[in-house]
DNA sequence: AGAAAGCGCAACTTAAAGGTTGCATGAAGC
DNA sequence: GCTTCATGCAACCTTTAAGTTGCGCTTTCT
């Protein structure tokens, strides 16, 4: 037994729910694809990119900071928010993980058939 | 300029937003990761791992085949749902790009910085 | 045939998500 | 000092998510 305990090899993260969640979006997928382009954006400049209200863009931003998605710096009467890659690389490693599982899984399965 | 068009280098896939929002809940993400394992599962078999109602297990796995993440195949009496590889496989992609375009926005930064 | 296993459908309840409007407040500009 | 820009807070509305219960139907087992 390397690591781990024996059964389910890949653990089952359910702490990344929430991160899923903030992603599940439409309008909060584009305030990642502005903010993951490198500059911090004001709330008022989010919006102006948008159909919504700027309430409707403050709560969804304060959804993705909840998740750690997004970090908020203020500088004086703004608030500007900016891109945190550590989450999103995260689940890109569960992901991988997830498709390596699936891998060995038809590996098993082949080597099953073959005899 | 090669393809696409000259600015927002990587598209806003707003087409991921309802796999992203299918993983984002704990229950799912447990189903996902038993499914992902290879083996297929009645809904009564994926019951039995959980706290929940027969019904309640269904209705998530309706979400999970809606994102495409899961496929039922019936047999008999008994209705097998198995794990689809794909769409996780795209949110992969997807998330490896969002890094990239993170980094090449880390690496202008830099260059801008040194002067 | 009769019992039990495995599901699907429908109705219902509760809680949360997504969005709006209105108003108050601190910082910047003239 | 006054106005305007950028926000925050709170109340409210509407829709959807999550979960339960009850019932009926088909397949399998004995």
């Amino acid at each position: 037994m390397s690591r781990r305990s024996r059964k389910e090899a890949s653990r089952i993260p359910q702490e990344f729910a929430p991160v899923f969640a903030a992603l599940g979006d439409q309008t909060r997928l584009a305030l990642v694809a502005e903010l993951s382009g490198g500059q911090p954006r004001s709330i008022a400049q989010l919006t102006a990119g948008s159909q919504l209200t700027r309430q409707a863009i403050t709560k969804h931003l304060r959804v993705l900071q909840r998740a750690r998605i997004v970090r908020n710096v203020r500088t004086g009467r703004e608030n500007r928010f900016e891109f945190v890659p550590e989450p999103l690389d995260e689940i890109r490693k569960y992901l991988e993980r997830v498709s390596e599982q699936w891998d060995q899984a038809l590996a098993r399965l082949k080597a099953f058939i073959d005899g």
